[in-house]
DNA sequence: CTGAAAGCGCTAACAT
DNA sequence: ATGTTAGCGCTTTCAG
């Protein structure tokens, strides 16, 4: 079924069948008809290796991720990979995954579909390590970051509104009637955990709450559940009197809460906890977690059509979205007693 | 870039740079060195698009997955996805991965790079809709199925060695000299599970052990960690005298786990627990548990070679091949006190 | 052992 | 409004 079949069937040349492919308007509505009946009739798609013979592009889209944010049990990235594989129908591209080593080794290899040119353009998901980054950069490939943002160089990404979400979990603490709030980090260098803590101290300070060396623990090497339990170990004895936490993930959060129910307190009767992400447990964990929804699918949906306009328009002006965040009260929050 | 670029370079015609590629054998040792030489100097990739429409084959494969496997929180299936992208740069093939609804939609659609035939092969991992089987198989092209078999057919497949990792697991058990072992289940339709449990009876009767109907619980609805725990509670009232589990995997061994320390138990000083995937926990649980190791990537690494065997032979030969299991031994396992 | 040339399916500039 | 045609980069006969 080639382009030539199409022809013959609606009796029309060849280049009529490719201007009613691309919509070109200088086409009579009557023969757009015929043609479009006849690559109905014959299920008839474009060869993508002719097209990209000739117009120079793959209509491949290339997704980087990290090994471990591709095979770690919270299936954020995987998520994210699956709204930019559904949004990549409507642009007709196809999308190829590949992960690479969490951290540089001295002999960094780019992916192979940089390599090989067989790509239009990058997504890259999560942290990379930096020689990625510049390697990635001798190539002159439009690049779209997700959840992540390169220092020292403007670049096109689609980032999470973290600092809007921590100051919806704190102002939502607050609305509460609590004062006493605390927030448990790690990582902190880390620009996504800065921001919900800067989110976190500017709703504080929009209340006249005051705030001191009680109300955080950020020392945490990172953000799993364990170093959750471990910062609400420490926050309960340094704060005794803490009645809200906003922990800056859910797995934190989860790690707090088993912490404080250790400790003999009760959530959310005597201390309340917000996280973020809204992971699939959230929903099912005793009491469920009020958290801030991250619309991960929509991540990787909105980094396609940013790459989409990237690629269309010849200018390669990078720009950056922010995805909305949405907080979910459920039982983890309650009114101070 | 192009083939011609490197022709010029190596004073020859693009056509025994072509043959060069190719490793055709009548092209002198000389020839080939100065070819080779410039198509490194050149960092020369052939267009994938100018072979595809030559070749009439894209070098893509396509990899089906359903969503709840792709997102599901032990990375199984991803470890899968891995081994096959790994494997694939082997055989210069790209993978498109895509995922389908797990529950046959009224309206099932076929995957994209099917419609569009812009894949030479497809390989489908785990269980999926019957209805999505036989939709592809109106496409008549090669498809290779891992840990998952359809029935009433010959299909080409990789499939995991559950006969044997059973007999493995249960003759572990003998040796410590155990002879009342049980084993838990669910989902006992599943082929996978159905094997486990037959290598299980193979090894009970092999060493001439009585087995009753109080020696399996295979009737939970699924194999989660809470079928696991309420099988093992099941199995602690109708044999309180049980000295060893086999789980059919991982998550009803870390169930019934749990269970058999809430009654009081110890693992493994009173009651041994063997369990099968070997998944990242079984690393890091209390006690670690001992489990049969199911090598993940390479079921997808073997996907990859099959998938590459069936489109060079002409000869559609459907073919199934096996991979080996082994036995980690942990601490969750004893010596019968 | 190597080169010339046809042609894969499609797009886009140019003709009509 | 529609048709003709060159050519994208490569493979593959067929000649030499």
């Amino acid at each position: 079924m080639t382009i030539k079949d199409v022809a013959k069937k609606a009796q029309v040349s060849i280049a009529t069948v490719s201007l009613v492919i691309h919509n070109n308007k200088r086409i009579s509505e009557e023969t757009k008809l015929k043609v479009n009946n006849a690559i109905k009739e014959l299920n008839y798609h474009p060869s993508r290796s002719a097209r990209g013979l000739v117009s120079q592009k793959t209509g491949n889209i290339g997704f980087i991720l990290t090994e471990n944010h591709f095979l770690r049990s919270e299936p954020f990235y995987t998520q994210i990979f699956l709204g930019a594989e559904f949004e990549a129908h409507n642009h007709e591209f196809y999308i190829l995954l590949t992960t690479v080593p969490a951290i540089a080794k001295s002999k960094t290899k780019l992916p192979r579909f940089v390599l090989e040119k067989n790509v239009d353009g990058i997504i890259v998901a999560g942290t990379v390590p930096h020689k990625l980054v510049s390697l990635l950069d001798e190539h002159s490939l439009p690049i779209v970051y997700v959840d992540y943002y390169p220092e020292g160089k403007e670049s096109s990404a689609v980032l999470i509104d973290n600092f809007g979400g921590g100051k919806e979990a704190t102002e939502h603490l607050i609305q509460l009637h609590h004062r006493n709030i605390a927030f448990l980090g790690g990582d902190i260098t880390h620009p996504s955990i800065k921001h919900r803590f800067d989110g976190f101290k500017w709703a504080l300070d929009a209340h006249a709450i005051p705030f001191d060396n009680n109300n955080y623990i950020v020392d945490e090497v990172d953000t799993s559940r364990e170093s959750g339990y471990k910062a609400a170990e420490k926050l309960l004895k340094i704060n005794p009197g803490v009645t809200a936490i906003f922990a800056c993930n859910d797995a934190m959060a989860f790690g707090a809460m088993q912490c404080v129910k250790d400790e003999g307190y009760s959530v959310p009767q005597d201390i309340s906890i917000v996280g973020f992400d809204d992971v699939e447990i959230a929903r099912t964990s005793d009491p469920e977690l009020t958290t801030i929804a991250v619309p991960k699918q929509e991540l990787g949906c909105e980094a396609v059509r940013l790459m989409n306009r990237l690629l269309e328009s010849k200018t390669v002006t990078s720009h950056s979205v922010t995805v909305g965040i949405e907080l979910i009260k459920r039982n983890s929050t309650a009114v101070k007693q």
